[in-house]
This record gives C-alpha cells, sequence and structure tokens, in this order.
DNA sequence: AGGGTTGCCGAAACCGGTTTCGAAGCGAAC
DNA sequence: GTTCGCTTCGAAACCGGTTTCGGCAACCCT
C-alpha cells in the first residue's frame, strides 16, 4: 500500500488514508517520540537526524493531526469569533473583509477560525464558554467591543486571551487594534471649518459602543479647539432610516448646521435623502463628512466624503496579536496597535453655499413652496 | 480538590480543570470504558447504570473532549464554510445572518462551524483540502455557487460531504438548498405586464453564478409566456456601479424600458441615481423591480419593490442538511430544498405613466434641455 | 585510566476519549 | 445439576500525537 513516491495511500473505500507519525516513524527507523521531537524543534535531536526526519515527512507528505495534538498540548489551533446579532443587524458589510484578513492570517501559522454568533447577554457567556470548554478555539477577537463589555469580564474571569478590535474603557491588562476614529473626526472638523463651516451638527450611534464614544469625542474637542459650539448632537443613529429622520430633524432647527457629521457612512446616505427631500443639495448647501468607507458611498451623488478604515488589515493585525497573547510570552499591554483612517474626499463637502441663517430662510420658503 | 456539589475544581494557577471521563469513572465506580459506552447510548449498559452515569456526569458537568472524541471517531464536529474573497465585494450583506442560521442549527446540535477565506481557483482547493486533511471540518457548506463549480469537483473527487447554497449544473448526487429565484422574478415579470408595461429590461449579474442564470431564465420565460420581447438584457451587473452604466445604456436606447428588473438590489439601487439623473421619477415613468430584501431598498425613496430572502433561515437549513450528510446514512439526492423568495412592495414599480415611445421622446428634452 | 559531561535517542507513559473482546453473573431450559 | 444464552461490565488496546525519563556512547578533563 505504502509508495515511496509520496503518492498518497488509498483504502479499499477510496478513501484516502493520512500519513501519521508512526508511518513517519517506521519509514526512517526512529521512534514515534524521537519524530515528534525532530519535528517540534527540540535540541536534544541531531541535526542530521533533524534533516533525515524533515524530508521524509515532505516526501509522504505528512501532516499532523490537529485533535490529536490537541489533547496533549490543550491547544486547538482555532482562534475564534463571537459574533453578536442583535436586532436586524446589518450594519456589518466590511465582515467578509474582517473573515477574510482574519483567516489569511491565521490561516498563514496553521491555525484556523471557529465562528459562533450569540445574542447579547448571558447567551454570549455560554457560547464563549462552550467554545473554551470544548477546546474550539483558544483564544478570542472581540468586535465592536461596547465601553464597558460584560464579553471581557468572562474571559478575563475564565482566564481565556482575548484582543479587541477597538477600545474600551477599563484598559488594563488588554491588548487591541484599533483606528484613531477621534483623530479623523477631528482633522474632518478642521477640514470643515477651514471651509468656512461654523454651524456643525454630529450624528453618531450608540453611546455603548467605544467606537462612537471615542469619535463623538473627537468632534467635540475639535469644535472647541475651533471655538465653535456644536449646533447638536443626536445619538442612536446607526441605520440608513436613523440617519434620515436625524437629519430631518437637524433641518428642522432654528439654526440648521450647514455641515453634518456622521459617524457612521450608512447613516449619512439616509441624511442624503433627508437633505434632498429639503429641496437643498448635498455639498453645497449642507456638507456631509461620514466615517466607514463603504462602496455605496463613492457611488452616492455625490460621492460622499468618509473616512475610509482598512477592515482587511485590521483583521490580519487582531489575529497575529491573538496568536502572541495565546503564546503567552509577551505582556498584553505591550501588544497595542493604533491605526489611521484615511480620508476619501467625495463631492458631499465643500464651503457653505450660505450662512446658516440663510438656509434657515430658504428651508422655511421651501417648505411654505411644498404645501 | 474534588468537590461533592458539581463546582469547577481549579488548579494552583487558577485556571478552571475540566472534569474528565475518569473523573467520572471514579465517581461511579465504574471504568472509563463503561462511562463512555453508557452516555453514547451502547445497547450493553444495564439502565440503571446508565441513569447513574447520566447523573454523575450531569452534576460534575462533565462536557466530552471533542478533540478527544475526534481522534478516535475521526470526527471533528465542526461544519466548514470557505467564502469566496474575488475583488472588493461587498455584494453580500447577508453574511452575518446566514452565519447566524449556520452557526445557531450546528450549534443545536453540538457542532461548530470553521470559517476559512480563498481567492478563487487553486487556492481554494488548497484550503478545503488542508481542513479535511486537518480535520477541522466534517463537510461544508458552498455558498454563491458556480454554474460549473471546481469546489464540487474537489470535493467529490476527496469524497467530503458538502452541500450547496443554490444549485448547479450537473445534479446527480448533490444536496442543496436554493431559493425559487426564477419563479420569483417570473411573477415579477407578470406583476409588471399587469401593470400595463410592455418594454421590460434585465440586468442581471455574472452568467458564471448560477442563481444569476436561474434567474434571468425566469425572467424570459415569463416575458414569453406573456409574448413579450426583453427589450434588453445586461449581464454582470453586481455593484451599485454597475447598475448605474447599465442604467445609462438601456436609457439610452431607441426605445427605452418602462420596467427595469434587476437581479441584486445593490444594482437596482444605481438603477434609481441613472433614472433620477435623467430627470425621471422611480415608479412612475421607470419601474424598478429587484431582489435580495437588502435593508438599504427599504430606505430608499421610494421604497424598493424586491423579493425577500430569509437568509438565516437558509444557513440554519443549510447546517442540518449538512449534518444529516455527515451522518451518511439519506441518500444525498434526497435533501433537497427549495423555499420562495416574498414579495416586498414597495413603491418602485406602478403603471407605466407613459409609453416606451412618449418615454424616449421625454428623454430626448431632457437631454436638450440639460446643454 | 577513571570519572563526569554532553549529545542523542529509545522506551514508555500520557492526553481523553472510543471500541473490541471476553468473562462473570444470573436465570431459564433440558 | 449441567448447559446454554443473555445481560452487563471490566480490561485492555487503540487513536495520533507529546513529553518525561533514563541509558548508552562519545567526548572532555584531570
Amino acid at each position: 500500500m505504502q509508495t515511496a513516491n509520496g503518492m498518497t495511500r488509498v483504502r479499499a473505500s477510496g478513501k484516502a488514508v493520512r500519513v501519521t507519525i508512526a508511518d513517519l516513524a517506521r519509514e526512517t527507523g526512529l521512534t514515534k517520540g524521537t519524530v515528534s521531537r525532530a519535528l517540534n524543534g527540540y535540541p536534544d535531536i541531531a541535526q542530521s537526524t533533524r534533516a533525515r526526519v524533515q524530508v521524509a515527512a515532505d516526501r509522504l507528505g505528512y501532516r499532523p493531526n490537529a485533535q490529536a495534538q490537541a489533547i496533549r498540548t490543550g491547544e486547538a489551533k482555532a482562534l475564534g469569533l463571537v459574533l453578536e446579532v442583535r436586532e436586524h443587524d446589518g450594519h456589518s458589510p466590511f465582515l467578509t473583509d474582517f473573515l477574510a484578513g482574519v483567516t489569511s492570517a491565521a490561516g498563514a501559522a496553521g491555525r484556523t477560525l471557529t465562528v459562533a454568533t450569540a445574542p447579547s447577554g448571558e447567551a454570549m457567556r455560554d457560547v464563549l464558554r462552550g467554545l473554551v470548554e470544548d477546546r474550539k478555539a483558544d483564544g478570542f477577537i472581540l468586535q465592536r467591543t461596547l465601553r464597558d463589555d460584560p464579553r471581557i469580564a468572562y474571559l478575563r474571569e475564565m482566564d481565556v486571551p482575548f484582543v479587541l478590535y477597538g477600545r474600551c474603557q477599563d484598559l488594563t491588562g488588554i491588548s487591541y487594534y484599533d483606528i484613531r476614529g477621534g483623530a479623523a473626526m477631528r482633522a474632518g472638523v478642521r477640514r470643515l471649518v477651514e471651509m468656512g463651516h461654523r454651524e456643525i451638527a454630529l450624528v453618531t450611534s450608540g453611546s455603548e459602543y467605544n467606537y462612537a464614544h471615542l469619535r463623538a469625542q473627537g468632534f467635540l474637542t475639535a469644535m472647541a479647539e475651533a471655538g465653535l459650539e456644536p449646533t447638536d448632537v443626536i445619538w442612536d443613529a446607526r441605520s440608513h432610516g436613523d440617519g434620515l429622520r436625524a437629519t430631518r430633524a437637524l433641518l428642522a432647527r432654528d439654526m440648521p448646521p450647514t455641515a453634518i457629521v456622521y459617524v457612521i457612512d450608512q447613516a449619512a446616505l439616509g441624511g442624503y435623502r433627508a437633505i434632498e427631500e429639503a429641496g437643498l443639495r448635498v455639498g453645497h448647501d449642507v456638507s456631509v463628512m461620514a466615517y466607514d468607507g463603504i462602496p455605496e458611498g463613492r457611488h452616492a451623488s455625490p460621492p460622499l466624503t468618509t473616512w475610509r478604515v482598512d477592515t482587511r488589515a485590521a483583521g490580519a493585525a487582531l489575529a497575529r496579536m491573538l496568536m502572541e497573547r495565546i503564546k503567552g510570552t509577551a505582556d498584553p499591554e505591550a501588544l497595542r496597535w493604533l491605526a489611521d483612517a484615511t480620508l476619501v474626499a467625495g463631492g458631499s463637502d465643500g464651503p457653505p453655499a450660505q450662512s446658516a441663517a440663510a438656509l434657515r430662510k430658504r428651508l422655511e420658503i421651501q417648505k411654505g413652496g411644498n404645501r
């Protein structure tokens, strides 16, 4: 059955039979233990022997059975990702990119990705625990972190390695990768102020999400630096519909903003519609700036000015950081990384066509005209 | 160390120690083998003994180590999903729902999901093989199937169980779950014809995708049944931008369509823009119908008339079918399921405001006027 | 030459399960 | 009372790896 040229052995059933370490031992005339140590870089193996084993392994196409390794070493060689599926979500068009980043980095290190989903709350804890107890994952990547995230508490308590995509409030002993969303917002506001805007509003998502918090913070800082008071700050706007409603409310104000900053592209696109239905032109009467860099933004009219995030790179970096943490050598707090979002200028922002006061007058006329 | 009340034992390190089958054997005064057989429903175990073991297992919170099981049984108790990441994609906003469906169904049966990504082609084969050889997955779910999909050939050759989300051309020995996209398109065309449309065009995606093929087929069948000639059929339109360009081309025709059917929502939303920039009203001058049911469609103006697919249910069904296939009892061809898409009527379709000829005249005037 | 290192490998235990085999115990049948 | 058969369980091999331990040779040093 055994062929000399490395072809896969085949059972009568037709199923391919895998090469085990015992096969390798027979082939090289060594014992299982020696072969194992040779392959795993133990120091008490002669160089010549190690080479001989390696050659045989390559020739026969030996691949260690990950399960068998796991039972002794305790490592599943798998990373875990638990997605939170609350409400009918949709605000994660980046998932494919993110997964591509994680799995390619993990795969390069011989690791795989186990994905699970859970509604938030207690179920999430059970899912995490289940994966750990069944050794389906050696550690976790947590995305969309809340400011005070219960998942973090669980994992800390269970003493399981994890890394965050996004920061949380208490960062002691935590590894994370994050985008400088605050800095982006700050630069964005400066850009708008330089264009001549004075009445600027913010539409942001849930305050429980840390990213929303940081971006709002950046917005407010920049406003203060420019000596301006925000026209308004509207929270909890995640979706297209939310953005639509928020923007309608902003345009109905006594002093409407000439520029609106959105924390999420989807909401900004909803804003487009509110601006258009008020008879105004995006990027002319009202400037729009957003964050995320979803493809739809580029095709909007005018193209959306937004801060693009390289989600795939984030996934890859997080995978590498998590593997580092699983090895357990490094100090968790040494594993931190901040990347910048890059501005993709579309046509949705520009110098204000008129002052806020003039804009208000125009809106009132429009309203009258529409009756 | 061992506590009587089922509390988790704790090592000096602080790490929780899992309850093994040996603990259970000691606790019950039986041997490992007997405990194993008792838990796995072997017939040669006394009912009283089985009950005693079960009670002890529950009390101590015993969970078999999946890795250890796998090494003997060969089953990893994991389903595999390999995503194809070609170009900068984005046309899978359903991924979260799909994952939720798969993982919840798999989780209910004590199985997990291993996700990998691969660009198409040879790399895909390697990834699939890798997962199988490392026993990271017992079978696969393949989504976005091509008409003649190389992945299917690989898996058949390797004799690995798999199920398809969507059909392919040669269905012998294949299990699948699919949506009756063709029937939806057919009903959609009937609806448009009843509204009075005669000039109807189709904008569809790549012909290598089987779903595009089936939907196009349904469209053409319905047109033939109505005794109509399609105004035009444009292929390879997947994205917002593609839809925009395709629609511009359609409106520039000698005989522009009064209704356009899109195979993908995103493309339809691109179409909105082309229609609006031509000075026409969606749902009045030009009717739009699409397929997928993405959230953005509901918030568009007017709301998009589209065929909604329950992606989460699809994921759950596929997971169950795959587990059935892995058990290997059923005939693969007996595991097939077709579900219907449901029409979500928005305001994007309606009786044509004017004939195609009149529409053409109007477009020419508009064009002149825009100069 | 003798004693202590050092390098290298074999033997065997081990990880946490599953599965095969055989035998003990018991009641029924002859 | 023996034989037979059935139920029920123990013992041990096994799965494919990892890791510990100890022993043998060769080398080094005095």
